[in-house]
Order: structure tokens, then sequence, then C-alpha cells
DNA sequence: AGCACGCCGACT
DNA sequence: GTCGGCGTGCTC
């Protein structure tokens, strides 16, 4: 009997969805050997920690032996898949990222793994009930059920559609009841089936659009895509915005679809507009998958499976979806690649589009990434060769590029933040009955309240953060931990009525324009205003609607809008980023302007942009002004190379938090000593140090930040770092979280 | 992350 | 006298 062993391996290592650096053993019953196979990627039911608890774990190998004594050894409880549920490229992307971002193993994999998957409910579509006429039904004289309006209804529906039967989605449509379905059946009238659910399928029979003619800069573009067909490299697409990146896309990705591949598109977490997916789903001809965070559990697994068994060709998703099983992956493509939110930023820090490379460097296929504002780690790959880098500097059609000008608030007197000279132009455009917007990136109506008696200031409770005043919400709102507190007219300190607010958010300055220009439309568009699901089209809806209107908005203007009557652009603040804590300030700064800017003059009129600021010679103002972006980024670069930044060395931050102040910071301080002995080579620690906002939501922060250019040598160390870490947290309440190439530093 | 075990305050 | 608070420690 002992040949007839499905598994010969008595043991399987077992990743847990628990945060611990570790893979648990266990036993595989000999009835279940005898039956199944079991390999890496499927899950298993195990008995775990005390009582009768089970939980949902990933087979990460099966083995001959184990490190733990035997007799402690329990057994698996049960194998929830026939197949791997996360295929063998994934797997080796998963590992890879669990010892690349140094994070629990079991975290990584469950993190790739859609919430019911999580949970250990069975990977295929959900079923649904089709209804069918019978012979006898078919035969059946719709008269002889006349008693029975609703029996009579559907009997109708089922001759009427007796070749492909009714689905519940098309039961729904045409408003019959299902229930009487029963019925029919009773009397042999119908039959059921159970069918697998499909992800409601739009037939997109209407007429494709005829795609536009590409301009020389997008046709060698496409032609230097299809050559990478087939093997593992990098595109960075840069490209000015107006230049068709999309169009570019769009080329590549129908080769693609014409060899039967799977294309990835990856967008940022709010970059996903009806206007883009209405911009695919009119150019091809097959089911788009959409994989983002507002989506259902439901949803969610139904579109993965869509994508796992290659039903779907093309899948739109936001940073997780870099983890979606394919069937036949052709391309991935990063759009907007510069974009913060590929990062997480808790728990798992992975970065999206670092992994998307990675996963396409496994699977031999190209990658593309898009940006009209590359980050400077991109560039740098494309300045060394590593990427090849393709400009679009033309804009598609008749547009040209902004016109970018300072605005010199030195010694002015402001108007709510507006300089004399800005109202003038705004008020000159509106008059030519096209649209102003005005960035701000700070919501709320004003960031301060201070008491004028005492000086007082409205602080959190739980951070050192000063409270945003929300006068339509009649709240103040800390931006930092979300907490709220009713909207106070006397100074708690002193008992005086007279609170001032200080500085001005979208709030505020949408109320002022509101004021000067009586008879305009003044459309707000931040995080506040958008709220509600359909808010963000009703505004877009009254942008398009109107000649004049003024947009007031935060960052969320930058992400993928096209507003074509916007012809002048006001930058209220372009000093915020100029004197950063944080060594990417600059590069984020030029990145939104850039983008904001881009906003302007997208049709025929060419567009102005106003930056108001009190450095107008400040030498990163006067390069972004007249040389633009890139010229800024090459600026930028070579200073990161002098001071050894990224992307010239490595980081590695540890981030520690305690309830008690001194903790986090005591804990890193033992850390540093520890790893001094293994710090070798040009690696450096820098700090422990105290976070910028050193107490958020009640907890105090320190950091560690360790940098070197040896990738090698740093991980060896963050190793130990991890370990010593688990060790010496289990029982304080210290969390500690390691950030392997942060964005953030603070 | 869960969950049990364990040792100190206000309750039927 | 106990119910339950959350500090501490462990999970193959």
């Amino acid at each position: 009997m002992q040949d007839t062993l499905l598994t010969k391996q008595p043991y399987v290592k077992v990743a847990l969805n628990v945060p611990l650096r570790a893979t648990f053993d266990y036993k595989i019953p000999k009835a279940l050997a005898y039956r199944h196979e079991i390999y890496p990627g499927m899950r298993v039911k195990v008995p775990f920690g005390s009582g009768n608890r089970q939980t949902v774990g990933l087979v990460i190998e099966t083995s001959d032996q184990s490190d733990f004594p035997d007799q402690q050894i329990k057994s698996l409880t049960a194998l929830l898949d026939d197949s791997p549920i996360i295929d063998k490229a994934l797997f080796d992307l998963c590992a890879w990222a669990a010892r690349y971002y140094h994070h629990p193993i079991g975290e990584v994999f469950f993190h790739a793994l859609p919430t019911s998957l999580r949970k250990g409910e069975s990977a295929d579509f959900r079923s649904e009930t089709w209804w069918f006429a019978t012979a006898e039904g078919l035969a059946t004289e719709l008269e002889s059920l006349k008693r029975a309006t609703q029996q009579k209804a559907f009997l109708e529906a089922l001759q009427q559609h007796a070749s492909h039967g009714l689905s519940p989605h098309l039961i729904s449509i045409l408003e019959l009841n299902a229930s009487v379905a029963k019925a029919l059946e009773k009397k042999g009238l119908a039959r059921s089936e159970q069918r697998a659910f499909k992800q409601a399928r739009e037939t997109h029979a209407h007429q494709k659009q005829v795609p536009p003619t590409l301009n020389n800069e997008q046709a060698a573009a496409t032609k230097a895509l299809l050559a990478m067909r087939d093997e593992f490299g990098v595109a960075l697409l840069d490209g000015i915005t107006g230049s068709g990146k999309t169009e570019v896309f769009l080329r590549v990705i129908e080769a693609m679809l014409k060899d039967d591949k799977q294309v990835l598109v990856m967008v940022p977490e709010i970059g996903l507009t009806p206007q883009t997916l209405r911009r695919f789903e009119s150019r091809f001809n097959t089911d788009i998958v959409l994989m983002h965070s507002n989506m259902t559990d439901r949803e969610r697994l139904d579109a993965w499976l869509m994508v796992e068994k290659g039903d779907a060709k093309i899948i739109i998703g936001t940073r997780s979806a870099v983890f979606i099983p394919t069937l036949d992956l052709g391309l991935i493509i990063i759009d907007e690649e510069h974009d913060a939110s590929y990062k997480q930023h808790e728990g798992f820090r992975y970065h999206a589009r670092d992994l998307a490379i990675k996963r396409a460097q496994g699977l031999n296929i190209p990658v593309l990434l898009a940006s009209a504002t590359p980050s400077y780690e991109s560039l740098a790959n494309a300045l060394q060769k590593r990427f090849s880098w393709l400009k679009l500097r033309q804009r598609a059609g008749e547009a040209e590029l902004p016109v970018m000008e300072r605005i010199d608030l030195r010694g002015q007197s402001l108007q709510q933040g507006f300089s004399e000279l800005t109202l003038e132009r705004m008020k000159q455009t509106l008059e030519r009955k096209e649209q102003v917007l005005v960035f701000l990136n700070r919501r709320g109506y004003a960031p301060t309240l201070m008491c004028h008696q005492c000086g007082w200031i409205a602080d959190c409770d739980n951070c050192d953060a000063n409270l945003t005043v929300h006068k339509r919400a009649n709240k103040l709102h800390c931006h930092h931990c979300d907490s709220q507190k009713a909207l106070i007219h006397t100074c708690p300190e002193c008992h005086s009525e007279e609170l001032f607010t200080v500085g001005e958010g979208t709030e505020q300055v949408e109320g002022v324009l509101n004021q000067f220009f009586k008879n305009t439309p003044i459309l707000r568009i931040d995080r506040d205003s958008t709220q509600r699901k359909s808010a963000l089209t009703q505004i877009t809806q009254k942008i398009h609607e109107h000649d004049q209107a003024i947009l007031v908005g935060t960052q969320m203007l930058a992400k993928g809008h096209h507003f074509p009557n916007v012809t002048l652009v006001v930058i209220m603040d372009a000093d915020v980023g100029l004197f950063s804590s944080d060594f990417r300030g600059m590069e984020r700064t030029a990145q939104l302007i850039t983008q904001v800017s881009g906003r302007a003059g997208r049709a025929a009129k060419r567009g102005h942009v106003l930056l108001q600021t009190y450095h107008p010679e400040h030498p990163a103002i006067e390069c972004l002004c007249n040389q633009g972006y890139e010229a800024f980024a090459m600026d930028g670069l070579r200073e990161r190379q002098q001071l050894s930044m990224p992307p010239f060395c490595h980081q590695v931050i540890i981030r520690a938090e305690s309830a008690q102040e001194q903790q986090a910071m005591g804990l890193l301080m033992q850390l540093r000593n520890e790893l001094s002995v293994g710090v070798s080579g040009d690696m450096q620690m820098i700090g422990p140090y105290a976070a910028i906002i050193v107490r958020k939501a009640g907890q105090h922060r320190a950091l560690l930040c360790i940098k070197g250019s040896q990738r090698a040598q740093l991980h060896q160390c963050i190793a130990m770092a991890a370990q010593w870490l688990e060790q010496n947290t289990k029982n304080q309440r210290i969390r500690f979280a390691i950030d392997v190439d942060p964005l953030e530093t603070f």
C-alpha cells in the first residue's frame, strides 16, 4: 500500500495569518495522504493555539522531517483545495516579498487572497439557479395558467428564452418573481440548473471606437513597446500631460489581446475614474475586471476567479491587484507610476510598482511604467539604461503646454491668500468664459484655531497636532487620527470669545471666491466634498454644464480628470515642500504642481499657471517654471547623488510605537546597540529619533533609519533586527514595523 | 492576531 | 465570597 500514497512526505510546513516570522509544521494524516497530493499554495485547516481553535493555513512545502519535537506536532484537520489556489509564479513572488520586506510570511500570503478565501471558503464561483422550460412547458398554452398571473408571466419568459434559459440576472431585469418557478417545476413545466456565476458580462456589441491616429512620438513608443513583447523588460513611458500616453497603452493592449494574453493595468487609489474605464470599454470587445477597495468581498472573489481562470483579459486595479493570479499574463502597465498610493504604508509595506516589476521578471514579460512626472527612482533606472526610456514631449492634437508664471507675494496685501494680481487674472479668465482651477492642498476651513487673548491653540487630545476647523460641519477635526470635536466659540483657557482662525483651507477659499465672484459657480473638490458616492460625478457634470466656473480643490484635482475649459491654474502656495523635513518633499511638490498644471489648456486654448510664492528666486521654483519637470528632476537627482540619498542608497526604517512616552525610543536605542556589531561597509544608522508628530492617536512614535548602498548587507542587518524585535516586543506593549524603501522618513 | 491563564477591584 | 479587568505568554 505504501506506494499508493499520493503524498509521500509525512510533514507539511504551513504559513498562518499571524504576525509571526515562522512557519508551522503539521503531520499529514495517512488517510489524506492516500487520497490527495499536497502542493505548495494549497490551503489547509489546522489546529493552532489553545483550545479547539482551527485556522486556515497555506502550504509552503511538504517535508521529510521537522525541527520540532515529534510528539508536539499536530495533524492537519483538512485539505481545503484540490489544486493550488496560488500558482507557482505568484507563490514565488509572495515568498520573495516576505523576505524582501521582512514581513511575516503568512500575512504576506493571506494579503494576496480575497477575504473569503482567507477565511477558508471554497475558491469557486458561487452557483446560481437558472430556469428552463421543459418540453411540456414549451407546449403548454399560456391561457391554461391565466388564474396564476405570476406563473403565467414566468412561463411566457421561459418560452421566449427557450434556448438560453433564464439567469437570475435576466429574471430581475424582466421583473419576474423567481419564487413561482418552483410551482412550475412541480407541474413539470420548468426545470432548474445550477450554474457557476460569471461576473455580469456586458455585451459590447456596440460599434467600437475608431482609434485616433498616432503622432510620431506615440508611434515610435508603441513600436518600441511591441518589440519588447515576450521577454522581461521595463519601459518608462515618460509623457507630459496631454501627450496621449493612454492611447499608447491601448495600442499595446490591443496587440496583447490578439495573442490572447491577459493585461494587468494598475492605477492609483483614486485614479480609477469612470472616464478611464469608459475609454477602455469603448475600445475593447472583452471583459474588463476591476479590482479596488470599494468592492464587496463577493465582488472581489468573483473578479479574482474570472482572472484566475483566464475568463477576463483586462484587469484594472489598484495596489493590491499586483497579487491577482492570472492564467496567461502578457503585460503589466503601471499608470502614474510616481504615485505614492502604490506603497502600502501600514502592515505589509510593499510597493506595488516594485513588486509588479519582480512579478514580470518571474513571468518573463514586459512592464510599462507611465507618468508625466516619473519618480526619481524610475528616472535613475532610465538614466542607467535599466529601463528603456520612451519620451513623449508633444501634446497630442493642437494643444500647447501651459505657461508658468510666478506671482511674488512678498510685501503684497493678500485677500485670504490671494494676491491682487491673481484675482485680476482670474477675473479676466472668467470674462473670456473660461474656467479657473485653484489648487490648495489643505482641506477644511482653516488649519488653526487660536485665542486672541491668551494665544491658546485648539489641539488634538491624542496627537501632537493642531485641529483643523471645519466650519460647515461645525467641527474641529484632527487630520492625523480622524478624531472630531464640536467647534467652540469660547476659549477653554481664558474664556475669551475672541477666537480666530489662522491660514486657509479649501472650504474657506470656496467661501471667499463666492463673495468675489458672485455669479460664477464655485465647485470644491476634496475628500470632504466628494464623500458621497456620486458627488464627484455630479461636480464634474456641473463643470461641463457651465462655461465659467472656478474649481477649488486639493490633490484630488491632480488625478486624471479632464477639464477642457480650464485655462488658468492658480497654485495658492507653491512654497509648501520647499522646506519640507522629508527629503522627498521637493520631488512631491514638483510632481503635484506639474500634474495640476497639466489640467490647464488641454483643448485648443493655451493654459496659464500662476504660482503664488514668497521665494520667486528659489532655484527649485525657478527651474520648475522655466525648464519643467524633467530638468527639475535631473537637478534633484544630482543632489540626491551628492548626499547619497535614495535612489543612490537604500533605506530601511524601523518604526516603533508605544502608549508610554519613552518605551518606543528606548526599544530602538537598544536595537541600535544590538545592531552596531552588524553594521558593515558604508552602512549607517540614523537615530533613533522622534517622529515629527511624536504622539499620534495616543501612541508615541520613534524611528531608526538604516541605510547603505549594498542591498545584501542591509538585508542581513534587517533580518537580525526583525528577529531581535520579535523576541523583544512580545511581552511589552510596543508595536514595531519594518519599512523597506520607505517613502516617508518622519 | 487570538486565546488562556493569572492575579487584583466592585458586585449579587 | 465571585465576576471580570487586561497584563503576559504561547502558538507546530
